[in-house]
DNA sequence: GGAAGGATTGAATCCTTGA
DNA sequence: GTCAAGGATTCAATCCTTC
């Protein structure tokens, strides 16, 4: 050996930068010198505990993630190795640096303690809320339709992270950004394949991570992913002028991340502005004005002619004789119409005056104007 | 004393339902009987004052911020509060009970893992987004647009909680509920006052409330509030039919409270009515049909999609080829799929068109409900 | 060629009751 | 306790087939 003979781990000097490192992520990240990276993203194990299969209403089988690297005995030594990885990271952290780390209630919350427990700071916990999640089959449960991420500073004194406000703003309707960021999960041609099959369980789409970079590092920071998987941290680094180093165990993952990076055609400087998304108008469900107490449950609603009339339920269905359901159903029997608009056929009353509920659905609308649909 | 003279902390037998117990929650909680409660809401103090006044346990305080272990010290108080609250929470729930409990990012991530630790399972993280969140002033972190609520059983294997899928679902416009609710903050004639100044710093909007108490409680189930505060918990219980026990230690917040909820009128039992989940509906074997003589002996049943056919037996089982049994199995193993609900996948013919057997089903259990007893 | 309809799929802790 | 049987249950987006 010419170099290191007495250092069972020699920490290089040097990050190896824009490169994929094939190693345990531990191991890997204490040889990297210390206070060296502004920023590190970390999709780490869910720990997801799933027991049976899973099939859907029309019975074909959910392709579960079985991995053997999601699988764990237990809590106690998932969180032995949330604390040493986070250990690890928060030594390459720069001072000025920041880390995020996703999700799901499987184990945020046990990553999220460790993580105050560590000394870093909490920014903020941002909602991914998935516009198209998979749906809760057997009807047990609510959907489970985001996912958290933690964004935190290496410490509370530690001032001077980046956080790019302003840009922020911009990509957002020039509102101030919020914690809940609504973004479709990855399908379609970005979800990379090994043949058939997906090439990565939990593939994240692009979006989050561009979202990620351009809100908290500069072009020509570094980034680490530990977790690097299939590399959508680093196709997005590339992408966005910023440099990245990656750690993946799985020989298949590296392999696949690195010809995926290699096609990503950098932005040029002047191209990364940001671009605008349009928003469609928010669905507001008839039951919110019922929680919301603007309708009462056991109020009754009748139409602009006063021919018919229906009792509202808790659950925001109407009732008017035998016919239960939804303010468009109900209209519709009622009338013995194949169809109705529920929101301009139903009125009720105020200041002696027959209001239809639409109204009351334009007041929801433009409460909702401010937040991010 | 009267009572109790050598049991330091009685345990009443009773619960003093629909009151407010003015006292200590822990205490308050230990005196009550054990496996009694459908319900616990939870809305804990959340620990903001952490960055500005570091305190250690003897309340001497802390030097600085900068030393990690001194932050930890911070929060092991906490979590030593939050271990007992939630083990006295725990042992009132009946094993088919769940409990919920509101955080943020602050305190959270601790209580997550605290309930995880205890032995609760984790249904949901809910979030709750904010229509009218308080902007961030300084531009420095994402809007802090959401608050977000935990759903857990008392432990993974006991079945049989409570949750009203079908009310959910009709509340959203008959599409399924999602983990992520879009409501506004507690703001207008909602916010109590104290003279000028807001009654409570923390008061939770009741449309928050209604939602989960018409989730996950059904008329006449006993929820409890340990941190009462003005008692919306309590304000939404009494409007739904659902019975309550509240519990704050603040006199102030305990008299408000009073006589909010002595204000509220409850909802009949056909205006708090929602749509039940069909698990829920009385159970009629096809062979009712049968006898009744709505589906003939010898008669053809085909699917939907008229792929395939069975004749009906006179004991209700289905015959298709070489395979004999109830409409689920049959449908089943015609398509080759696990499981089959025979009461949908099978259809009659009426007047040309094409029926599931369902609909008789829902004939003879609307007579079923016509006929007292 | 294009529209319409069917098939596929996604980080999932996914049933209840009675013998 | 186990085991068998009844029967309840899906949303959005993309891709493919058919007309």
């Amino acid at each position: 050996m010419t170099s290191g003979d007495n250092q069972p781990a020699a920490v290089q000097t040097d990050l190896p930068l824009d490169t994929v490192i094939e190693d345990d992520c531990i191991a890997a990240m204490n040889r990297l010198p210390a206070g060296s990276v502004d920023l590190i993203f970390a999709d780490p194990p869910y720990n997801l505990q799933l027991k049976d299969a899973l099939h859907r209403p029309d019975n074909s089988k959910v392709d579960g993630v079985t991995d053997a690297w999601d699988r764990f005995d237990g809590f106690a030594p998932y969180d032995s190795f949330t604390r040493d990885w986070l250990a690890a990271a928060r030594r390459l952290l720069k001072d000025t640096g920041t880390i995020w780390v996703i999700g799901s209630y499987h184990n945020i919350f046990r990553v999220g303690r460790e993580i105050q427990d560590q000394g870093f700071w909490i920014l903020n916990d941002i909602i991914w809320r998935k516009t198209n999640p998979m749906p809760n089959f057997r009807g047990t449960r609510f959907t489970n339709a985001h996912e958290t991420l933690i964004w935190a500073a290496k410490s509370a004194d530690k001032s001077g992270y980046t956080f790019n406000y302003q840009a922020l703003k911009a990509l957002n309707d020039d509102v101030q950004m919020r914690s809940d960021w609504h973004l479709p999960i990855c399908t379609g041609a970005e979800r990379l394949r090994d043949g058939e099959r997906k090439a990565h369980a939990t593939q994240k789409p692009e979006a989050l991570l561009y979202r990620v970079l351009v809100a908290a590092t500069n072009p020509g920071d570094v980034v680490l992913d530990p977790f690097f998987g299939t590399g959508t941290t680093g196709a997005m680094a590339r992408l966005l002028g910023r440099r990245f180093v990656g750690i993946e165990r799985e020989p298949r993952y590296v392999g696949i991340a690195r010809e995926r990076i290699a096609k990503v055609e950098p932005l040029g400087a002047d191209e990364r502005a940001v671009t605008k998304s349009k928003r469609k108008e928010p669905r507001v469900p008839f039951g919110v004005l019922v929680e919301r107490g603007m309708i009462k449950p056991g109020q009754t609603l009748v139409d602009g002619k006063q021919r018919h009339a229906a009792r509202v339920r808790a659950d925001g269905t109407l009732i008017s004789g035998d016919v239960i359901g939804s303010i468009h159903k109900v209209g519709a029997e009622v009338q013995g119409a194949p169809t109705c608009n529920g929101w301009s056929f139903w009125c009720f009353e105020a200041k002696g005056d027959l209001v239809p509920i639409d109204m009351l659905r334009q007041k929801v609308r433009a409460e909702m104007a401010g937040a991010v649909g």
